[in-house]
Parts: structure tokens; C-alpha cells; sequence
RNA sequence: GCCCUGGUAGUGUAGCGGCCUAUCAUGAAGCCCUGUCGAGGCUUCGACUCGGGUUCAAAUCCCGACCAGGGCGCCA
């Protein structure tokens, strides 16, 4: 059907008879010569109907009917001579663009009606909107952004293979039809036909199949593993996304952070052909949580949060002196004045009237407000200064090393609220101020963090991470605090995105018995959940440890994506449905009543 | 469940109380053009998400619905 591909050819085909086949991008009609630009997966050539050079006068104008019929996106086969283009009408940007076919003979092999949107590149085009966007997605993946997100993911996944089969990691496939386990995220469930009224569950990760790998000796398991959480999803969240998961027998948490940094500085080599700087940062959940605001730090820019708590206290400012005598704290953070200074004058680029943006961005962040002070040559100044003795504001320009022309932006609160709107006034002082622009990719582990939580309604334990990461000290003893307890457990964060996670995981069934019954687990439940888990462990469990990595969200970081469905072949929309497929969709009653299911659901709930 | 943003020709947009019989680009259809490459020129086609309300007058203001996206909750 084609001797060479649309990106192939080059100066030593000249003067061969080639076939190629593609789709027409853009098609040049000069009342005589035809031009078309004819493109595959490889790239484009361009492929030429000259009246001149034909022979036959029949042929040539059935061929150029032919030819003027074909539209946009139409696929066609075509064989000619390559040729050189006429001096001076090469195409500089086109690896093909020196030559092109000269179209002898030429067939429909498919035809396109008029498209939703344009495939074609071109300037200043901008894209439609997502949702026609994945209707179309068969469409939308012949743009050539997306053929290049998809095949950036797949030398990323593939050079991870490499890195891991080299290193003896085995890749083993595990269930999509599990048993539902408790807690976690909601659960996609499937219908047994031979039992009726039971259920599988999608996996939410192969995280209980990995670690019975381990009990069974496999000794290093990986596996490019799709996981179903049916959680609400967001701009990193699909209700399917895949994980490259991996599991060790007999090691400790710097062994899994070892090989996880080998494996993506593999990957760097790779897709990047550069080293990456291994190891990575370590930082601890708690200093995390209190310099950055957040679990997950971008620490490719300071703006640091600093409680302020004790500084503070002595002014008469309402604002504070309330949050304070609540419990909560002020958290402060300053903004250098080189950070804020634009080019064209010395003006700062956040004067008054981006502060008042900033404090209504702020009660938009559920904050009462924020409070602000800029450093002059006078000590700090602003319009609620008057409340904050002198002593007070030369004790916060010492703590926060306040220099002239920086500004000052606090945030009162509870610790929690505090801390979590300081780490978005981070996020957004970041983008608004370019501090990321030119900055490299930055990895850092995120170590020390608690074992529990407590749920904010109920107050029930619940796990940080997961039910299985083996507490630090290998145990919990009696009489601790386990509020206190930290797991052996670590999260790899890129670019302020929480990456990957993993742990070393219980594999002396006591203690993992002990934590499920903190977590609230009855002997009973303990025992139709995770009876067999258990039970495996039991039967020497070797000690072992992993970690997950999002896919998804690496290589949309990677790649710069705003979403990761940019990275992605089918994603779902924010409601879960699949706008091509048309899916979730009804099945016939006759297929649940072979289930043995009821529909509750009204017309209206389900209708289009 | 909640909050925010946005819905104008096939697509991307302008307009944001009367200058709207709605702008521009792209597209589609047709014509012209023998070296372009987002070809060019000319002609034609094609739209205010829906339902209420305010007003002499609504694409424009208000309310509601629907659709899409972002976020909160949720995501061990």
C-alpha cells in the first residue's frame, strides 16, 4: 500500500517511483498545479499534480478531477517520482521539505465529510472546547500535540521497563476483579452472573495482589498497573488512572528511594538524554506542612511560611488577637522585593492594588482576609501598623529578615487553615509573579509522616497513607500515642504534585492485625476482609516494601500539561462519561435479570 | 453536596441595554489563478444554550435550568 512513510524521504530517494499514503492536512490549488500536503504518523510530504508534466491528456484530467475532489482529511494513496522542488520554494522546517512526489497516479482509499474543528497545525489557531474535543477524540489525536503526548508517555513507561527489567524486576499481571476492601476510596463494582447479589470490585491499586507477590517469593514485582477509584475527579484525577507499581522483598525505605531514583534517572537518559541529580531532597511531613503549607512542596521557589504566632501576640490588632485567643496562629511569608520588581520601572509589581486582590483571593481561600505590611526605610509600614508596638514590628523584620521594598503577607487562622491558605498563597504568588519560568523539574522525597489521622467528623482513626505501612520502630507499643507514631513511609513529589507513594509494609501479621484494629476493624470484619492477607503473612511474609508512581501525572507534568487527560488516549470528563462512547449507558433488563439486579434508578435519573 | 468561571455561525472570537438585519478569522460551497506550503483573490452559506422576568427596547441586566471546566468536600 506505500513503499515509504510521509516522514521518509529524503535526497538519495530522488528519482525513485514511491508510494505513499496519508491524509490530506492543507491542499494548494494554483489553477494547474496542485499541491498537497499529505501527512502520517512519520510526518508530511508534499506531494504535487503537475498538468505539465503528464503525458496523456485523458489521464491527466481524470486525475486532476480526481484530485480536486478530495477534501480535507480525506485518505489517499499516491505514486510518483521523487523529485527536487523548484529552487527556492524548499521548505527549511520540514525534514522532507527539499523534495516532493510528483503525483503520477493517485486513489481514494477513504473520504472525511467536513471537520468539528481543524486538525491541521496552524498559527494562531486556537483549540475548541474539550468536550468536542474528546466527542472527537479519534479526530483530536491526529493533532500532532497529542500524537507527541502519547508518544512521550510511551518512551517514558518503556524506558522505565528497561530500567526495571535490567534491574530483575519481574512484571506480573494481577486481577481487575477483586475483593471490595474497606475504607479507601469508593469502589467501582461488578456483578457476579454465577453468584448473584455478589460483587468484584475494580481494583483501586494491585497494592494486597503485590505484597501476596512478595509472600510467594517473587521477589521484585513491577507492573504498568490501571487502578478505579470512584472519587469526584479533578484536573490529576480520572476515575481510571494507571500507576507504574513496583514491590521489593528484604529491604528498607532508602532501598525502594534508591531504586525509584535509578529508575527515573533512567527514564531522564532516555527521554531527555540528561542525568538527573539523584538522591533527591528529604524533607519531613511536619517541616513540609509548616515552611510550605502543604504535604506535597514545590521547592523550586522559597516564599516560605513562618508562624509568627508569638510575635504577634503582643500587638492590639483585633484580627490576630481574636485568631489567637482561639487556639489558631498567624503564619507569615515574605515576598522580596526582587521577586515583585518589573523590568520597565522600580515601581513593585504588586502595589496596593494587587494586595487588595490578593486579600479577596484570600477570603475566597476561606481566610477572614490577609493582613500585609511592606518594609521601608522607616521599618515596616501599612495601614493597620498603628496596632503593632515598635518592639513588635523590629522583632517580625528580624524574624522574616524584612528588607527594604519586601512585603509582608499574613494569614490568621486555625493551624490547619493557616497553613493550607499560606500554601496556596504560595501557589499563587508563584504563577502570578513567573518565579517558575526557566526553573528545571524538582523532585524531593516526603519522609515522616504519621501513621493515623483522625476523621475531622467521626474522630475515627484512619490511616495516613494506607492500612499496610509498617510503623517506625516496627511496632506499636502499648500505651503509645499513636496519634505520635510515624510510618515507614515516603511520597515522591514533583513540581509541588504528590507523584508517587509508597512504604514498607507490615509483614508480621500481629502488628498488621494490631493496625487494623486502630483503624477500628472488629475481629470479625478483620477477618472476612483480610483473613487470607493475614493468614499469608503469617506463612513467612518476607519483610518488603514499594512504592506507585502516577503515570498519568508524571508525564502531564513532564509534558506541561494543564490536565492530565492531555496525556491520556480516552479520558472521561468530570462526570465520568466517556463523550465518544457515549458510556456509562443503560443495559438491556434482559442482562440484569440474567444479574439478578434491580435498576432503582428512574428514567430521569439516567436519561440523556 | 457546595463554591467559582464560561456558554454567540462547523470551529475560535468581537459585541455586554437602542447604533445588531451581530464583528473578524477560519471552515464549507463555487469561481479565478501554473510553484505554493496557514498559498492568494472574488462570491455565497452559516450563530446569540434553554425557560422565565425587568424594560418602550435584551445577545447584552436579573432569576432558574441545562452543558462544560476549575476548585472545596471526597480521593486509605
Amino acid at each position: 500500500m506505500r513503499t515509504h512513510t510521509c516522514g521518509e524521504l529524503r535526497a538519495d530517494h530522488l528519482g525513485k517511483d514511491v508510494q505513499l499514503a496519508g491524509w490530506i492536512r492543507f491542499s494548494r490549488d494554483h489553477g494547474g498545479v496542485l499541491f498537497f500536503d499529505l501527512a502520517d504518523a512519520y510526518g508530511t510530504t508534499q506531494v504535487v499534480f503537475d498538468p505539465e508534466a503528464m503525458s496523456e491528456k485523458d489521464d491527466r484530467e481524470s486525475l486532476e478531477r480526481m484530485l480536486k475532489s478530495f477534501g480535507r482529511e480525506s485518505v489517499i494513496s499516491v505514486a510518483g517520482k521523487v523529485r527536487n522542488r523548484v529552487p527556492g520554494t524548499e521548505d527549511a522546517r520540514n525534514p522532507t521539505g527539499q523534495l516532493e512526489v510528483l503525483i503520477e497516479r493517485a486513489s481514494l482509499l477513504n473520504s472525511s465529510p467536513p471537520l468539528p474543528f481543524e486538525v491541521a497545525d496552524q498559527k494562531g489557531s486556537l483549540l475548541p472546547s474539550e468536550d468536542l474535543r474528546l466527542r472527537y477524540r479519534f479526530l483530536d489525536l491526529r493533532r500532532t500535540q497529542m500524537a507527541n503526548n502519547l508518544r512521550f508517555r510511551h518512551r517514558l513507561v518503556a524506558a522505565a521497563r528497561r530500567a526495571l527489567d535490567a534491574e530483575d524486576f519481574v512484571e506480573v499481571e494481577t486481577p481487575m476483579l477483586c475483593r471490595q476492601t474497606p475504607e479507601g476510596a469508593r469502589d467501582f463494582i461488578v456483578p457476579s452472573r454465577i453468584f448473584p447479589g455478589t460483587f468484584y470490585a475494580l481494583p483501586q491499586s494491585p497494592q494486597l495482589y503485590k505484597q501476596m507477590l512478595m509472600v510467594g517469593g517473587l521477589d521484585k514485582y513491577y507492573q504498568v498497573a490501571r487502578c478505579f477509584r470512584d472519587e469526584d475527579s479533578r484536573s490529576d484525577r480520572q476515575p481510571e488512572f494507571t500507576q507504574l507499581d513496583v514491590e521489593m522483598s528484604f529491604v528498607e525505605e532508602t532501598d525502594v528511594q534508591a531504586l525509584t531514583e535509578r529508575v527515573l534517572a533512567s527514564v531522564w537518559r532516555s527521554v531527555y538524554g540528561k542525568e538527573l541529580v539523584t538522591p533527591f531532597p528529604r524533607i519531613t511531613f511536619y517541616d513540609a506542612m509548616h515552611s510550605y503549607g502543604t504535604d506535597a512542596p514545590d521547592i523550586r521557589y522559597d516564599l516560605r511560611l513562618q508562624d509568627v504566632t508569638d510575635t504577634v501576640k503582643a500587638a492590639s490588632y483585633e484580627i490576630f488577637q481574636r485568631v489567637i485567643s482561639k487556639g489558631g496562629r498567624v503564619e507569615c511569608m515574605n515576598v522580596k522585593a526582587e521577586l515583585m520588581a518589573t523590568t520597565s520601572n522600580d515601581e513593585t509589581a504588586v502595589g496596593r492594588n494587587e494586595v487588595d486582590r490578593l486579600i479577596e483571593w484570600a477570603k475566597g481561600q476561606g481566610m477572614g482576609g490577609l493582613t500585609w505590611m511592606r518594609m521601608t526605610k522607616d521599618g515596616l509600614q501599612s495601614n493597620i501598623v498603628k496596632y503593632f508596638p515598635r518592639e513588635v514590628t523590629q522583632a517580625l523584620e528580624a524574624k522574616m529578615g524584612a528588607e527594604e521594598g519586601d512585603l509582608l503577607l499574613f494569614l490568621a487562622g486555625s493551624e490547619i487553615a493557616a497553613l493550607k491558605a499560606g500554601g496556596e498563597l504560595r501557589r499563587k504568588l508563584a504563577k502570578d509573579l513567573h518565579l517558575l519560568e526557566g526553573k528545571d523539574h524538582q523532585f524531593v522525597w516526603l519522609v515522616g509522616c504519621p501513621m493515623f489521622q483522625k476523621d475531622s467528623v467521626s474522630g475515627q482513626l484512619e490511616a495516613f497513607h494506607h492500612a499496610f505501612v509498617k510503623p517506625v520502630g516496627g511496632d506499636i507499643q502499648e500505651g503509645e500515642d499513636v496519634m505520635c507514631a510515624c510510618g515507614m513511609s515516603y511520597d515522591l513529589v514533583l513540581d509541588g504534585s504528590e507523584i508517587g507513594s509508597g512504604s514498607v509494609r507490615c509483614h508480621d501479621p500481629e502488628v498488621q492485625r494490631k493496625v487494623f484494629k486502630l483503624l477500628g476493624m472488629s475481629d470479625e470484619k478483620i477477618e472476612a476482609d483480610f483473613g487470607y492477607f493475614l493468614e499469608a503473612l503469617g506463612y513467612g511474609a518476607p519483610p518488603h516494601g514499594g512504592i506507585a508512581l502516577g503515570i498519568d501525572r508524571l508525564t502531564a507534568i513532564l509534558l506541561g500539561c494543564e490536565t492530565i487527560r492531555e496525556v491520556i488516549a480516552f479520558p472521561k470528563n468530570k462526570k465520568f462519561q466517556c463523550l465518544m462512547d457515549g458510556s456509562p449507558a443503560k443495559v438491556d433488563e434482559a442482562k440484569l435479570s440474567e444479574l439478578q439486579l434491580l435498576c432503582l434508578a428512574g428514567d430521569e435519573d439516567t436519561e440523556e
